[in-house]
DNA sequence: ACCTATAACTTTTATATAAGACTTTGGACA
DNA sequence: TGTCCAAAGTCTTATATAAAAGTTATAGGT
């Protein structure tokens, strides 16, 4: 009713960094500025994965702007699945719940294509020392040491995966403490170590078997083994894990969309 | 100032093909409702690839519906690399060009994680009498032909993929015209049979060399390969193209982006 | 011919408003 | 105690308006 004169239908009266900067190139719109002050703090942990964020309503009121640029800001956030929403519900910190972790992180399937959930059938923690390359990708104090685990990996009964993944000490103190190590490893990460993996790389390539190889999987010794190297990224991008697998093919495949 | 006491800033006046069927399922939205229309029209290829569709501004008209919510439809189809859009230029059919074909639909990367781009060094064209299975697949008549292309493409000089492409003769008719095939294949799907490729899947995995690939790559016959398995499907949804792709992994990879 | 300023066009961003649709909650009622 | 219904909260969809930013064409001056 009101319809206050103030009659600013205008964009972009409350620039919130930068102002009105506009040369070439540093142009940053507002939306993206709301994304990213909301990722920040996400990443401090101001709202943990699985909380509610507030309404957009209360959000535009906090940070100065209109409900859609909220949104929209939100929507971004959304399709990087940092957050979820739910029409009624609200606007939550996305978990790393079985779902996403089979969805969005494990991409082998079976012959019908249906994505299998793997199941841990040995593991192993052990204190290591890092190689340069490791150390350089992890970004490592000088004498910093590593967490290196070895799991051998099920899918419907049959062990597939032959799995090593290596983490900064320093970013995951007393993990030892964890040992058994729970299946889902990314939900560990993200409830004893405030690191959600957001992204991930990953590299394919066929190999033979190695003696180890053979033995954990029992298979022959230049078996082909389609070898998945990652690197997983925290929120704020930094490199959290490096993993290499390696994964018999005959029954399972990975499956990649293409879009 | 006016605030005009019409007042009706509400939602769905204008609901296309439902009207306000909202009984637990069935209901679209809006502006789906506009993106599957838009997506007719470029199936039925009143716009072709490379055109510049109508200006929002004209869209909104014709289809008698808000310009947000043509902007959320072509938004969707972006999002989906349908439609490319410029700001201060237009919004354009997407067309397969070099850059689309390599970032899209080709994962193999160097170990620096460059995309590189494949040189064909020998094909070959042939018709065949499909598999049981290519025929339902490809969803072909009773006695209906396939044609089948062998290509060796190389990487950095040296031959890297063993490929085998099936396609469906009625969709291709007289395709073995255009021997010999160019480099960028779906450029060729696109212009002269109306065939847009829009999405793939694929499936990997770990095989040994067998005496072809071994004689066409210039490796052992207990080689480990990557073989890619992909099914290309067309705007429609149509599945188009069967293609099964062997590669050696030594200097290259597969790279696979999870988010 | 070349450069510049201007205008006209486009998409993009931002705001305001309103109603639809979904979920949860709490109270009335049997 | 259990069920139903209404209310309140949320996200979702839709429209209207306006300004900003990028592109292209045109007119004018040097």
């Amino acid at each position: 009713m009101t319809n206050s004169n103030d009659g600013n239908g205008g964009a972009a009266t409350a620039s919130i960094a930068t102002g009105r900067a506009n040369m070439q190139l540093g142009y940053t719109p507002l939306y993206l500025q709301v994304r990213q002050q909301l990722l920040d703090k996400l990443i401090s942990g101001e709202w943990l994965p699985g909380a509610m964020l507030p309404s957009e309503q209360q959000l535009s009121v906090q940070m100065g702007v209109s409900q859609g640029t909220v949104r929209k800001a939100l929507d971004a956030l959304s399709a990087d699945r940092i957050v979820v929403r739910h029409q009624g519900r609200g606007t939550f910190v996305a978990e790393h719940d079985q779902r996403r972790t089979l969805f969005q992180f494990f991409k082998i399937a079976d012959d019908k294509g249906d994505r299998v959930l793997p199941e841990t059938v040995y593991s192993q923690l052990r204190r290591a020392e890092p190689s340069t390359a490791e150390s350089r990708l992890l970004g490592l104090r000088p004498k910093a040491g590593v967490w290196r685990i070895v799991r051998h990996r099920a899918l419907k009964g049959r062990v597939m995966l032959n799995e090593q993944i290596t983490l900064s000490e320093d970013r995951f103190p007393g993990l030892d403490v964890h040992v058994p190590l729970p299946n889902n490893i990314y939900e560990l990460y993200e409830r004893h170590f405030a690191t959600t993996v957001a992204r991930a790389a990953e590299q394919l390539r066929a190999v033979s078997a190695s003696a180890q190889d053979a033995d954990v999987l029992g298979c022959g010794e230049t078996t082909p083994i389609l070898q998945i190297d990652r690197q997983a990224f925290a929120l704020n991008g930094a490199l959290v894990e490096l993993r290499r697998s390696r994964c018999l093919t005959e029954q399972f495949h990975y499956a990649s969309d293409l879009r």
